[in-house]
RNA sequence: UCCUCAGUAGCUCAAUGGUAGAGCAUUCGGCUGUUAACCGAAGGGUUGCAGGUUCGAGUCCUGCCUGAGGAGCCA
């Protein structure tokens, strides 16, 4: 070799296109194993892990020492030649030459997540270093390869992305889960529910939009599927109606799950999910109505009456007849938001419609028509007891151009939890805002 | 907000009202193919906080704090 050639750094992911080559991994040790003169380190680099061997024959006596001493998630560089090794863990390995110690984590103060198991509680104080674990690496691919999925969808089927604003001076959904905001001065201000609003003025302008990003909701639950802080994409369509929405919500729902089985097998193998509850995801999916649902509750043991919303134990109940996900639609107007569409054949039940992912997961999508109708839309303003002045330029896209329009919000959370098969919607977001947890 | 449960070593957990213990982690020693390596030894404690009952409280009682699970509501 040359003094002026230098050796390829290369990412893990990629070590087996590097078989036989002296090559560097920049990343930090993620265990150590030791067996008198032969020492494993595994290193990750972000991209993967890959086990390392370092043999004291084989090596300068002070090299191989600091070697051995070095602490779990220590930031170093090695550099060694590849080799395909069926022993290791992910078929390649490392013969190390050389180690750069860029920080060796102090043994008075190391590393707090060890190999073992820990405490939720302990996990997610730690959450900025919880990060690093095989799991929660594979958790957060699968929700980038999800939001990947969302925007490809819409970016290929004529739709725009119009960020919408996360100040807003109204409420979309309920009012009592509002987050004030103290600065402006003019007048009171909330972190928003939802884009939706924004978005049908958008679908005026260019026909088919969607919106994607945080909305805040403070309501004083403390469930599994409820963060405070939660990602939705916000499609909106001017001239769709109910069944519209449903079909895209439908084509959406089967791409998203379908690029996930595509590119992120390896993820979901880490996180031991059954894919075969996922490879069963394909339209067409059982639709249902309101009045059905709540026969089919009653039926089943539920005290559900009609006229009130589905409890998280009749999604389930409702959800684990089908293998595919459920849409509910025509609810009850009175327990639904005011924009939705009442269906002309039976004003007391709302265009609406639900999709509740199997196994338990429940709501994962929530749609429906809007009000096109300028009267029928201040009536409900002032029966909801909403602020007409905050919804002046709602109100002016019924009076220029108004045309039947519908849309759906899908949470990303819920989404990427049902695809991983997880408990709680907590590990599906890298830095989760709950009820009790605004920290790290 | 309401209901239920929990808080003991850095972590995960034990301990009839009667001497606070184990595994992992850490340190030291051993081991040339380990797979959450293994074997041996050592150090490590204001039992969440404040009161109370008792000869004696980690254990029983009261209040508070923190967290978890669930309900209602929602994506």
């Amino acid at each position: 070799m040359s003094s002026g050639e230098t050796v390829p750094t290369i990412t893990i992911a990629d070590a087996g296109r590097h078989v036989g080559m002296k090559v560097r991994i920049a990343g930090w040790l993620y265990n150590l194993r030791k067996s008198g003169k032969i020492v494993f380190p595994l290193v990750r680099d972000g991209s993967g892990i890959m086990q390392c061997v370092a043999v004291k024959s084989a090596l300068p006596e002070e090299l191989f020492e600091q070697i051995k001493d070095l602490t779990q998630e220590s930031s170093i560089i090695v550099t060694g030649k590849v080799r395909a090794e069926q022993r290791a863990p992910g078929g390649y390995e490392l013969d190390i030459e050389n180690v750069e110690v860029i920080q060796r984590v102090p043994v008075e103060d190391p590393y707090p997540i060890t190999p073992k198991e820990h405490g939720i509680e302990f996990l997610m104080d730690h959450r900025h270093l919880w990060l690093r674990s095989r799991r929660q690496h594979a958790i957060l691919r699968v929700r980038h390869e999800v939001i990947r999925a969302v925007r490809d969808y819409f970016d290929s089927h004529g739709f725009t992305l119009i960020d919408t604003p996360i100040f807003t001076p109204s409420a979309c959904e309920g009012t009592t889960t509002l987050f004030e905001v103290n600065y402006f001065d003019d007048e009171k201000v909330y972190l928003t529910q939802s884009g939706q609003l924004y978005a049908e003025a958008a679908a005026m302008a260019f026909g088919k939009v969607y919106c994607f990003g945080p909305t805040f909701r403070a309501e004083r639950s403390k469930t599994r599927r409820h963060l405070t802080e939660f990602w939705m994409v916000e499609p909106e369509m001017a001239y769709a109606d109910l069944e519209e929405v449903k079909r895209v919500a439908e084509e959406l729902v089967v791409y998203v799950v379908g690029r996930v089985l595509e590119n992120r097998r390896k993820e979901l193998n880490e996180l031991e999910r059954d894919v075969s509850k996922l490879e069963c995801i394909q339209a067409p999916f059982p639709r249902i109505t309101y009045d059905d649902a709540v026969r089919e509750l009653q039926a089943k043991g539920s005290n559900i009456q009609w006229g009130s919303d589905f409890g998280g134990t009749d999604e389930t109940l409702l959800s684990e007849a089908h293998d595919r996900p459920l849409m509910v639609d025509r609810f009850p107007s009175a327990v639904k938001a005011f924009y939705m569409q009442p269906d002309p054949e039976r004003p007391e039940v709302a265009l609406g419609v639900d999709v509740l992912a199997p196994e338990g997961y429940g709501e994962i999508i929530g749609g429906g028509q809007r009000i096109h109708d300028l009267d029928l839309l201040l009536r409900r303003i002032e029966e909801h007891g909403l602020p007409k002045e905050a919804f002046s330029w709602y109100i002016d896209l019924r009076k220029y151009g108004t045309v039947p329009h519908g849309g759906f919000g899908m949470g990303i959370e819920r989404c990427v939890a049902w695809l991983c098969g997880l408990e709680h919607v907590r590990e599906t977001i890298a830095f989760p805002r709950m009820l009790y947890r605004t920290r790290p």
